[in-house]
Formats: C-alpha cells, structure tokens, sequence
DNA sequence: ATTTATAATTATTGATGCAAAATATTGGCG
DNA sequence: CGCCAATATTTTGCATCAATAATTATAAAT
C-alpha cells in the first residue's frame, strides 16, 4: 500500500526525490549501501520503479552504480569538492557574463529588486541570516534562468545536488554576509553598468571568497 | 535468447550503448518514439533492462521522457546546439587553461607528440583529413585528462553525445583543417609557455572559428 | 455533417518471481 | 591454531505478468 500521493509524476520521479531528500538530511551516508529490498519495503513500492530513480541518482552523481554490487551514496572528497565548486564558478560566471550583455531592462530591474531584499536582510541593525541566504539562493537561479541555457541550468542544477552531499554545504558561511552583500553589490553595479567582463570577474572573485571561507 | 555477450558491464549499460549508436547514426531520428516492444524483441532481451538504459540515456540528456507516453529520441534545435556548444567552449578553454598551469612538463611534451601527430596528418602535400579529424580528438580527450576533473570530464562527454544528435556533428569542418592547424599551432605554443590566459584564449578562438564554419 | 462521448485497443508503468553471482560462514585439513 | 575450500545465504539482475492510463475509432445525437 503506497503511501505516496497520486503524482502527475512517474513513481520513479517520486522515489528519486525521497531518496535525494534522504541522501541530503545525510540519514543515507555517503559511502553507505543503498538496501533495495529495505527501501522497497519501507516505501512500499516494488524494486522496479527504485531501481529506476537509481539510475537516475546515480547519472545525477548522488550514488554510483557497482556491478553487482548495488548502488551505493557517492562518496566526495575536499578534491572532487574543489572541483566541482571550480566548476560552478565558471559556469554561474559565464551565466552572469551572458546576462550582462543580453539581459532586458526588465530582467535587470527584476535582479535589483532582488539585491534590494538582499540589502534588507542583511540589515546590520537587524540581520536575518535565514532570509539572506534564501534571497541569495533565488538571486544565483534567477540569473541563471535569465541566461536561459537549459543544458548549463541542468549541469548547475546537478553540482550543486554533489555540493549538498558534504556536511559544509551551504555556499556561503554565516560570518561571510557581510563581505558577501559587499561582493554581490559589485556584481549587481556590473551587471547594471551592462559590463561582461567586470561582471564575469566580480562572480568569480563571489566564488573565490565563498570558497576560502568554506574550508 | 540474448545474442549479447557475457559482459562484465549490466545488460542495461549494454543496451544503452547500443541505443546510443543507433540514435548517432539517425537509425533512430531526432523527435522519433522509441518502441519499447519492439527493440526489446529485435535485441531478445525483456523490458526491464530496456527501460533502465532508457533513463540513462534520458539523464544524458539524448531521450526525452514524457509521462505515460514512454520515451523519444531529443529534438536539438540550432538554439540547443549553440548552447550546448558555448558550454562546450567554456569547459574546454578552462580545461586548457589548467592544463598550461598545472600540467607535468612530461604531460606538455605528450601534448607537443600529438600535436606533431596533428601536423604529419595536414600535410599539405599529402593531407589525410580522416586522420586529422582523429588525432584531433584524441587531443581534446587528452587535455582533459590531464586537466583531471572527472565531474567536467562527464559533463564535456555529455554534452558531446548531445552534440552528435546534430547533422553536422563535425566540430571541424573539412574545409578548416588549415585553419585549424594554426589554431592548434597557437594554442600549442601558448600551453608550452604554460600562458594560462593566453591558453585559454586560444582555446576559445579555436571554438569559435569552429562554430562558424559550423553554421 | 460535425462534434462529442464511449468503448476498445495499445502501450506504459508497477509488481512479482526466478536465476545467477558474490559474499559470508562453516567445516575440514595442514 | 590458522588457512583454505565448499556450501549456504544474501542480493543483484532479468524476465514475465497484471493493471492503469491514454489515444483512437466508432457511433449517436444535435
């Protein structure tokens, strides 16, 4: 007996979702075996649509596929952290690069009224952490959706699922706000000035910064 | 009766290669359903399998699932296949540029052998296009090697596949072997004088001329 | 004649069952 | 007492089966 809601989604949609939610709350460890039968069981689902939304993990990054031996929570070190954070880097660059040179009036407005929230909740007289990261999260997927190119959304989309695997995940640690308002109003001046280049430069140095304070 | 061999890799991974060759050579066309029943019985093996590769191949992004409606090869228009190509450019120069950084002088020198390898094959006196075309594959493949990120690596090889839903799959045009191998020439000397900047910018010249000649 | 509704057919999606393979455990031998 | 081999158990992987949903075709009504 299914306990899951009737979805317009595929089943197998609907249990790579739970399966990512537990991978990210890490109640499925990185490194730990995934149990087919056990988690069938639990959802009560059949093995069919749980292998399925493996597969689709396991094209994700989130778990890797051993023959024979079943799928198990990909396992990431501070390397293939590095890498993948590089790779993020250049590609929310280039995004933001795009936006400034192919943006309409409109779409930059509507990114200032984001900064703008930015710039509330990271009040000094009354901060709100929760709230500035939430707006910064929204600020990053906006630009991405305004440079509008499904196959980097998709890539982006998926590194930052591997980010979300290790402990320090969050992209930008608490003490950094204030250093991170600062960064991000370079970057909304660039990207307002309709500079490609400046604004390039000012997310990679958002990134480099973030980095640095994450290890 | 499965007509396939013993295989260390899953049956699945087995079947998606196979998909993947008949969806490169347009055998299956681009917008074109895919008949679960069908190659099922033409390859003698049941759905279950058939169905795994089917989202693997969805997570390359090569088959398009929609649900209840089963799976169709991916519509790439020109839009698509310019920004998959723009990431392609983007990933590669970074490549490029890390490899000119970071590589070993004994990877450069490996570099330099290809190239040479690259020469030899555009001869002007005895040019062998198929040859060029090669090498020139094994050069891309080797600079990411060497650059070592295996999240950019999948994502590179994936974007590849994308590309060769398309026609004109070539990244190098028959006509641009010349200019090509100037291209290379440059970028050669750039990674030798480990110029990360200038590297990168080859790189990239060396993408764009592609696409132009491309379209 | 056209449109709508219902029924039938077809194909996807999910479940169950079976066989092969790998690992773990136990027993025998050195 | 330790190590190797054989057997048993666990688990993956593939196949078959049943059910649900969608589409198409046909018939009836306006």
């Amino acid at each position: 007996m299914a306990a899951l809601s009737l979805s317009p989604r595929a089943l197998y949609e609907e249990v790579a979702e739970l399966l990512r939610q537990r991978i990210f709350s890490r109640e499925l460890a990185p490194g730990s075996w995934i149990d087919e039968l056990k988690i069938a069981e639990a959802y009560g689902i059949s093995r069919t649509p749980l292998r399925e939304a493996l597969k689709v993990l396991a094209a994700e990054g989130l778990v890797t596929m051993k023959v024979r031996r079943g799928a198990y929570v990909t396992e990431v070190s501070d390397r293939d952290l590095a890498d993948v954070y590089h790779l993020l880097s250049l590609l929310e660059s280039d995004a933001a690069s795009v936006v400034a040179s192919q943006a309409s009036d409109a779409q930059i407005v509507e990114l200032k009224a984001l900064h703008a929230e930015l710039e509330t909740a990271a009040n000094p007289d009354a901060p709100d952490r929760e709230r500035f990261f939430e707006v910064n999260e929204r600020f990053h997927m906006r630009l991405l959706e305004i440079a509008d190119n499904r196959w980097r959304n998709q890539m982006v989309a998926d590194l930052r699922k591997v980010m979300k695997l290790n402990r320090h995940n969050s992209l930008l640690k608490t003490g950094r706000v204030t250093e991170s308002l600062q960064e991000h109003r370079d970057l909304m001046a660039a990207l307002a000035a309709r500079d490609a280049v400046r604004t390039r430069q000012c997310m990679q140095d958002h990134f480099k910064n973030g980095l640095e304070a994450a290890t």
